[in-house]
RNA sequence: GCCGGCGUGGCUCAAUGGUAGAGCAACAGUUUUGUAAACUGUAGGUUACGGGUUCGAUUCCUGUCGCCGGCUCCA
């Protein structure tokens, strides 16, 4: 980033912090009972949390952002003042504002250390700083606690629109009070704004839950349950056809994968061991059989790989043992945590467990990561990677030594910086059995959410005694890796779908070729069947619009299903033996004929390649 | 689960304290079509579900379910 460019970064983010502010005197002015929690930046803009005696609602946010005009137009300087830590208690604590004092005494407590960083620039001190001191800022009737900075004034911040409002718990602790956030977005031009603005209209086109009904891909049902999809013949296409491919990597680059088939429920007896009933159990599906014993739907297919490596012993010469089972897991998802494919509670898992011993980890993760990084590029998917580590401060959530996690974090740190890739920490992000390396994507509307992941596992292998005899005729701990290629099937098609806009490459669609007869009439139809036998011989998925209704709508329909080629089929045709293929908007450039078999050839070769674009 | 919002034919949407209406889709008929919407007609709704207020509820109140936006959680 060029001086230039991160001075305007740095602009745009006291415009934004100061219309967080801004947005705050607007709501004291309208109402004067409300208290404050934070208001920091956000991506595109801000929030402010509010503890509002009568609910703030969408109508409200009309008033309030009208209110916020006035005060940009007042142009009100923003006044920073320094403050003893003590006097700033009492300052807020008169104003009643008890979430500040709640702050400052937090501060006063613990320090800089135990703040969050989002906390620290609402609390007005530095990284690093002493704490005796706080800094406020004034604009026009409103004074916060707050680090800063800020623009000049209230007429400095751009083009803003308040978004919407929705509820946030004080300090992010669910057992706290919840307020309502208020959120933001502001740019430094109208223009800007507008094109934001834009963009979230397109993103709703791109969204998979209402393509996934448009294109006939999942369905949900009342019956059946929230958080349940049900596949189509037309989705059902597509996950298989994205497992066999990931299957296929597994095999040519990953090493070679074993395929092992497990049961969808298990005694209670097994996540006791493995320790997921511990940490998990309000999450599980349980069973209670008629005589009596809990059975618990699989939330996961790890401990059941392990019963069966450890179904005999095992040689040091055997390992790694590689095991692939693309299977389904249930968890019991709390209600206001599902959406669309994102978040359900059957989960496909393309899973994997590799076990194997100490020294082998770092060429396993690579392999499995060169699988991951394969499979994305097909798609033109870029992810983000992220290390998801322990936290040492709150190691109650893991299992195993704060020793072995180091050593566990530094193996994949290593395997992580070999890779030569730009990675975040995540830190607390690890499973509670060993860190990871997690592929982070976005959907249309850019919230990220985890795909792909590569699990290092010391403690299963500990908690299921897996060991192996090594060259000394000793038996030995072993480790076990956890990858999952797509994730999820659903994530997977989530992002497949919200990146192609439902237009699939041809072999994914899942009708690649779509013929139009011309007319109704014997001569035509029988010729155009002719053909649909011919396609359907070589493996083309083909469909066929006999519909008494003219070519133009034909096209049409064929263009909204996103059918990647259709064919009018005329005398022409009929009696040449040649097609002119009509490319789906953004295929590809062609527009000629050429005979059948050609065409055949082309659309088989295509798929063959899982190419993106029409190689026609 | 929590806070806020929403729930009208398959889809998109309209209307109202007085027994719901359009377009697309479906179906039927006419047309026999040359690359993004031919014409006419028919059928389809216990207005998510249950309870209440009312002479009367789809509309108001309430409970349940579901969905949406966040929060929390995410093996």
């Amino acid at each position: 980033m060029s001086n230039h460019e991160e001075e305007q970064e740095q602009q745009l983010y006291a415009m934004r912090h100061s219309l967080a502010h801004i947005m705050a005197t607007a709501i004291q002015e309208l109402y004067p009972e409300v208290k404050f929690g934070i208001g920091p930046v956000v991506e595109h803009g801000f929030y402010y949390d509010v503890d509002a005696p009568n609910p703030i609602t969408v109508e409200d946010l009309a008033k309030i952002e009208h209110k916020m005009h006035e005060i940009v137009k007042a142009d009100f300087a923003f006044e920073r003042a320094s403050m003893q830590l003590d006097e700033a208690v009492k300052y807020f604590g008169n104003k009643g504002q008890t979430y500040k004092v709640d702050l400052l005494n937090d501060l006063k407590k613990h320090g800089t250390t135990v703040a969050k960083d989002i906390d620290r620039s609402q609390l007005g001190v530095g990284e690093g700083a002493k704490v005796d001191e706080i800094t406020t800022y004034t604009d026009g009737p409103f004074t916060d606690l707050c680090r800063g900075p800020h623009v000049e004034s209230t007429g400095k911040v751009g083009a803003f629109k308040l978004m919407r409002v929705s509820g946030a718990y004080w300090r992010g602790n669910e057992k706290n009070a919840q307020l309502q956030r208020i959120y933001g977005v502001g740019f430094t031009t109208k223009a800007e704004l507008n094109q934001h603005l834009e963009l979230l209209r397109e993103a709703e086109k791109r969204d998979h839950r209402k393509l996934g009904k448009e294109l006939d891909l999942f369905v949900f049902s009342d019956l059946v349950g929230g958080g349940l999809p049900l596949y189509t013949p037309k989705g059902t296409l597509i996950r298989e056809e994205l497992n066999r491919y990931v299957q296929e990597l597994r095999q040519t680059i990953g090493g070679g994968f074993q395929a092992v088939t497990i049961p969808h429920i298990t005694k209670k007896d097994l996540y006791e061991k493995s320790g997921h009933w511990k940490k998990f159990s309000d999450g599980l599906f349980k069973i209670e059989t008629r005589e009596g014993h809990t059975f618990a739907m699989k939330p996961m297919n790890c401990p059941h790989h392990t019963q069966i490596y450890a179904s005999q012993p095992r040689s040091y010469r055997d390992l790694p043992i590689r095991y692939r089972e693309t299977t389904m897991v249930y968890r019991d998802e709390q209600s206001g945590e599902l959406s669309g494919l994102t978040r359900v509670r059957s989960i496909t898992q393309d899973d994997a467990h590799v076990f194997a011993r100490a020294n082998q980890v770092e060429g396993e993760i690579d392999r499995l990561w060169n699988v991951i990084e394969k499979f994305n590029e097909t798609f033109g998917i870029k992810l983000k990677v992220r290390f998801s580590r322990h936290d040492p401060e709150n190691m109650e959530a893991y299992s195993g030594s704060e020793e072995n996690w180091q050593q566990a974090e530094a193996q994949m740190k290593a395997a992580i910086e070999k890779k030569g890739v730009e990675y975040t920490d995540g830190l607390g992000e690890a499973a509670f059995y060993g860190p990871k390396v997690d592929f982070m994507a976005r959907d249309a509307f850019g919230r990220e959410f985890q795909a792909a992941t590569i699990q290092l596992d010391f403690n299963q292998p500990e908690g299921f005694d897996l060991t192996c005899t090594n060259e000394s005729g000793e038996r030995e701990r072993i480790v076990m890796m956890h990858c999952a290629v797509m994730g999820s099937l659903e994530r997977f098609m989530v992002q497949l779908i919200e990146n192609t806009a439902g237009a699939f490459p041809t072999w994914l669609a899942p009708e690649q070729v779509r013929l139009a007869p011309i007319n109704e009439t014997d001569a035509i139809l029988d010729y155009t069947e002719e053909l649909r036998i011919e396609f359907e011989t070589k493996g083309i998925r083909v469909g066929v619009d006999s519909a008494p209704e003219s070519v133009g709508k034909k096209i049409r329909a064929a263009g909204l299903a996103k059918v990647p080629y259709t064919l009018v089929i005329g005398d022409k045709e009929r009696e040449s033996g040649i097609v002119s293929p009509r490319l789906r908007t953004g295929h590809g450039e062609f527009d000629g004929s050429l005979s059948v078999d050609e065409f055949a050839a082309a659309v088989q070769r295509e798929v063959a390649q899982r190419s993106q674009k029409s190689t026609l």
